[in-house]
DNA sequence: ATCTGTAATGCGACTCAGTCGCAACACAAT
DNA sequence: ATTGTGTTGCGACTGAGTCGCATTACAGAT
């Protein structure tokens, strides 16, 4: 999972205090979880994290920021193929969208940054006029590891 | 949703067989409703469906069949962006992966064929060493009708 | 046509993700 | 310090999907 090193901790906070929406204990410790993710995260995991440093933070509050995410634009919402149960899971969107590959096996995930899915969207907006607020490919497959 | 006419009705039916799949009476409603399906079903409305062919078929045959069917890989599994709660989508799975966009204000789902699409998962085989079971890919926004 | 092993089914109880209404609370602007 | 409004925790709820189990029904062999 490439993420930025240049990445300032505390920039979804910031964000989100550019829009103007309030600022709150809970919401600090959820946005801190998703910040420092190093793998993809659902619900319940952000919740559990997000109890480390906020006791009080209550599962429907976890719900509640990831909605307010996504519609600021600000987080994707992900399934991973449903490899593990029917839930979703959450990543910081930064510049350009990945594809990701779920291996059917081991359950590795792999991002995949691509030119060509880049023109794939333009194509898509211009030939459809279509206006693309977001963009999900997601692949299921075996990994080199274990395709035999 | 471009279905082709010269479909044979039960195909699935045959499809099943030639691989030695038993067939059943709920077996037949289900891949009945699924083939004739006019527009993308969930599992409720697939129940529902089949019921009027065969008024015993339960939920968790429904359930169980949809998972034979994509073992099977007869069927797609859609998100749909989950424009309408959390549930999932079921298509049939016919010779090329379609793109499907979902305006987020009125709903309306376009499907596009395109050999960009094509391409970039060739390229994702190539470049990652990674064999594709399966690919979806999903697109939220706004349509040309809606957009503003 | 009947028998028979195995696969599929209906049922009901269950899990799990996500939602909602509401009273209490806390943020930030004054 | 005060206050209005947005946010929260709580608890109850919904809806999708799963599971174990006793029963049923398919299809191949006789």
């Amino acid at each position: 999972m490439p993420l930025p090193q240049t990445e300032i901790p505390g920039r979804l906070q910031m964000q989100l205090a550019e829009r103007g929406i309030r600022m709150t204990g809970p919401r600090r410790a959820i946005l801190s979880v998703i910040e420092t993710a190093t793998k993809h995260l659902d619900a319940t995991q952000i919740l559990r994290k997000a109890r480390t440093l906020d006791a009080s933070v209550d599962r429907s509050t976890v719900y509640r920021t990831l909605d307010l995410l996504k519609r600021q634009g600000l987080i994707d919402e992900l399934d991973l193929m449903h490899l593990n149960g029917e839930g979703h899971y959450y990543e910081r969107k930064l510049g350009r969208d990945h594809i990701h590959m779920a291996c059917l096996r081991c359950g590795k995930i792999t991002e995949f940054v691509s030119k060509t899915f880049e023109s794939l969207k333009k194509q898509l907006e211009r030939d459809c006029n279509f206006h693309i607020v977001v963009a999900r490919l997601e692949v299921g497959g075996y990994c080199s590891a274990c395709r035999h």
